[in-house]
DNA sequence: ACATTAAGTGATT
DNA sequence: AATCACTTAATGT
């Protein structure tokens, strides 16, 4: 149940566009807004899906985990949901993906009971879930491209681009570490392509931190 | 001052 | 492009 009307005012923001007066109202009465801190894990790996969590503030990365590696798959921003986790409230089955906050985030868990309902009783919200299925799948196909087309030099300046226009800055802190595991790669590699990348005067290097010339 | 963690590098496969 | 082995640099206690 969602009672401050700040908060309310911060949902209406962020998906009222999307939803009738009606729909909306339900969700405030069964939504709740939980605050994600960076890095942490929303749902992770073999999680039953509970809630379905719409994105309010900030963004979270989906990833795919498997034997103590990682894969990144897509981002989700403001006003989105994880199809994965739609997937899994109707089959009823756990996640196979991973979501983690990329900084302090917000989002609003709906209770999974109410989705079929609200999928026969409101167009909005079935178009909602519908479009959400295929932008998900666009995303994955880039992905997929990027893995099976690109190089991975290539990869990682697009990796830091997207990086950059998701948070808005050109400071990216995270440790090569960190972004080995989002491409799949080892720390030294990374490091080695980020070396070339700050020889070429395309990006700064620091400790824990990546400055980028332009996007 | 010391320990820990992040990043850089040559050599090898 | 990945891994090993090692060095150097930054940061926390």
């Amino acid at each position: 149940m969602i009672e401050s009307t700040s908060q309310k005012e911060q949902i209406k923001e962020q998906i009222g566009f999307l939803f009738e007066e009606e729909l909306m109202q339900e969700i405030y009465q069964v939504g709740k807004i939980k605050k994600i801190p960076a890095d942490s894990i929303l749902v992770d790996n073999g999680d039953e899906i509970l809630h379905i969590p719409f994105v309010i503030d900030g963004s979270v990365k989906i990833s795919r985990d498997k034997d103590d590696s990682e894969l990144l798959l897509y981002y989700i921003e403001s006003g989105d949901t994880c199809t994965m986790t739609l997937q899994c409230s109707v089959t009823g089955s756990v996640s196979e993906v991973r979501a983690t906050a990329l900084e302090d985030s917000e989002v609003l868990l709906i209770p999974v009971m109410y989705m079929e309902n609200w999928m026969n009783k409101y167009p909005s919200w079935r178009r909602y879930i519908l479009e959400s299925y295929h932008s998900r799948m666009l995303e994955l196909m880039e992905t997929v491209d990027a893995i099976a087309f690109m190089r991975l030099d290539e990869r990682l300046e697009k990796y830091l681009t997207d990086q950059a226009k998701l948070t808005g800055s050109l400071e990216i802190h995270h440790t090569h570490q960190q972004i080995a595991e989002d491409l799949h790669s080892s720390r030294v590699v990374i490091s080695r392509l980020l070396k070339q990348l700050e020889q070429k005067g395309r990006i700064q290097l620091y400790r824990n931190r990546i400055v980028l010339g332009s996007i």
